[in-house]
DNA sequence: TAAAATCGGTTGCCATGGCAACGGAATTTC
DNA sequence: GAAATTCCGTTGCCATGGCAACCGATTTTA
């Protein structure tokens, strides 16, 4: 119970809040094999979740039969959340891509939770709007060159100092919506032109 | 004020409770000349609005220098309602592309709030959410044709049927992430090849 | 520990589509 | 209603990057 406390969903909230929060939003925890579906692109629920431990990928396949991944999540983040006040399906599918533990809530309802709950439900939908939108941002970038330096300096915390991305290249690649042989090859050049540095999901990007 | 009876953020709401809510969430109706700038990215606010009348677009411009259109707005429509729940800046330019008027809204105390608002508010999140995603799972479609067609099939109501689409040519491209003289190259491809007629912003799908 | 599968880098080929430039039609402005 | 501006189609050029195929390294499975 304790470890609910420091989620984002129960951010401010008191021991016993969150305990009330639980039983009125049918709170349950449940062990998530790798490779499991928890939501499925169209389907819809009224049910959302909160990453407690392990990493969930959120993707679309498009009709060229392409997968572009959407999302990373990892613990502390949610799903569903903006699904259960609307009556829309899925966007994304929802897959665990190693073992998970994920608490359940749902259904809600609204007049009969925490305001400050509401809150947090508001704030955490406005950072997943915002990774949206940063994805979009990718998107639209032409060159691929431009488009992977807009995602590393944006994942970079401090400039000059190593950091890591959330993905393998071909999460990478799907992310940045370009074939992976081509991030690769991008990479590479890059690393020769002597603009970052990199092994593996490590990366350093140098000098201006 | 009868015509805030069927705006979607008061949907289900008596005209008593939208006066009471006007009130307080300090309601004010203004009128916007085309190209003003109704939010600009970056910036953070604690208003939102309900668009009554005119049309306004959603704008990225990224590090290219390329312009980005990421929504477009009808009268109904919201905007910056997700901001104001959360401490991030705009990620979008808005800006009125013909003359407006414009309902503000907020600042939002939740816990003052109608519940019934509530529900409403997240219920128009969601749309814009799928929206969001729309608008990414056609960026992920390599072919110029191909991503098209994704965007016309769902701007088509009944198949067969003639429809509009709420762009020119330059926000249809900038939408579609796709260079302007590319997009009507394309078109009249598909025309010559038979899949579609259009004229102007009015458009047919043809056959399977 | 052997076999299988995944992962990441490399390379050649070449179609796609960005870019620039032009021109005519339509719309707006004054 | 003339001038200016916007809008849209067209075309040539050619760099970018998707695709396929291959290989060695690493990781997973049995």
């Amino acid at each position: 119970m304790k470890e609910l406390t420091y989620l984002p969903v129960f951010a401010g909230m008191t021991e016993k809040e969150i305990a009330d929060q639980m039983i009125a939003l049918r709170g349950q925890k449940t062990f998530e094999p790798k490779g499991r579906v928890l939501i499925r692109e169209g389907e819809k629920t009224d049910r959302c979740g909160v990453l407690l431990s392990g990493h969930l990928q959120g993707q679309q396949i498009n009709e060229d039969g392409n997968l572009s991944v959407i999302t990373t999540l990892s613990p502390g983040m949610m799903f569903g959340e903006i699904l259960i006040f609307s009556d829309r399906p899925a966007p994304v599918t929802l897959t665990a891509v190693t073992d998970c533990r994920v608490l359940w809530l749902g259904p809600v309802d609204l007049s009969r939770t925490d305001p400050k709950l509401i809150g947090n439900l508001l704030n955490i939908i406005g950072k997943e709007y915002w990774a949206l939108h940063r994805k979009i941002r990718y998107c639209s970038i032409v060159s691929l060159r431009k488009r992977i330096l807009a995602y590393l300096r944006d994942r970079e915390k401090t400039p000059g100092e190593e950091f890591t991305v959330p993905f393998d290249r071909n999460g990478m690649a799907a992310y940045l919506n370009a074939d992976r042989s081509a991030l690769s090859r991008e990479l590479s050049r890059m690393k020769n032109d002597g603009l970052l540095d990199y092994r593996k999901n490590r990366f350093r990007l140098k000098g201006l």
